[in-house]
DNA sequence: CGAAATTAATCAGGGCACTGAGTATTTCCA
DNA sequence: TGGAAATACTCAGTGCCCTGATTAATTTCG
């Protein structure tokens, strides 16, 4: 007795959610580079140089997970990574000629994927679905650092 | 140049939407047992003595992966597994007492993480946000069997 | 200046998730 | 009845994801 829907948690939703797009990201873009190695490419192509824990914010993987990808993506030839001179912490990132043409490929491939993705759904329950995630997304995220004093502006 | 704006990419969306799911079921409902693990004890509530293959159809795991997640369940006390007098191939499993209370106890704190996790939403965008992530899920889960003839009765 | 605090990255450890290959058991059927 | 096919599970290998502790470099400030 008293066992429970799961259909109707979000959580488990999410994670069906989640492995749904696993599959077809495998079947329709790439089996060699995930979606995630693919968000730190478009990070790094939309701003070359960045180090390796901003790249992290960007793409929303935790220092350990973006040590990682990079250093997948490094082994792969898609990356180079140099330390900073200005700063002998960081390392700062640069995609190299191949990764480039990696993204300008996968790219075209991630499109038709998200059409098939979101084919059952209209239009306009498409704007809705992107709303209603993001905003679910987001509350929880923020919760993450606390609330006091808002982006400290100093 | 040509890089690409992950908010519109469902993907990524799935992926930060579990993260933030993850991030509150760590704080609100329990540090040791995870969420596809209290997936595992209420399959186990509603059918007591599966096996493990069915098990992990219900939840929506893997066999090797819900071998993993049962392995770490029975080594915390709260489940029992037992040969299948029937049939050698099974494993049938069933909850201890320990695992009967953890899953009540547990049941109640999710209950009151999702009302946190759907905070953003209002009673209507609730339905909306099951409805079209359910039917994005499903439709992805559906390619993984082809379409043939439908479930071949023989 | 020089010690303390901060910051970027690494390492250890635990858990989820999938595929492909291998083992044991059962079922099907020639 | 006995060998082939199917089934349940295990194992090896890869990759994502997080926390807490550690190391190296820089910044801050007494």
């Amino acid at each position: 007795m008293a066992a429970v829907d799961l259909t109707t948690h979000p959580g488990h939703l999410a994670r069906r959610l989640q492995q749904a797009h696993h599959l077809l990201w495998n079947t329709m873009v790439s089996e060699e580079i995930t979606s995630p190695q693919f968000a730190v490419l478009n990070a790094l192509v939309a701003e070359p140089g960045l180090d390796q824990r901003t790249v992290g914010e960007r793409v929303g993987l935790d220092r350990s997970t973006i040590a990682e990808v990079i250093g997948r993506l490094i082994r792969r030839g898609l990356l180079d990574k140099v330390r900073d001179p200005q700063d002998g912490r960081r390392f700062l990132l640069r995609l190299t000629d191949d990764g480039v043409r990696t993204h300008r490929k996968l790219t075209v491939r991630t499109a038709r994927m998200n059409q098939v993705f979101l084919g059952p759904l209209g239009a306009d329950e498409r704007a809705v679905f992107f709303d209603l995630v993001r905003r679910v997304a987001d509350a929880a995220e923020g919760l993450r650092h606390p609330a006091g004093a808002p982006a400290d502006p100093r």
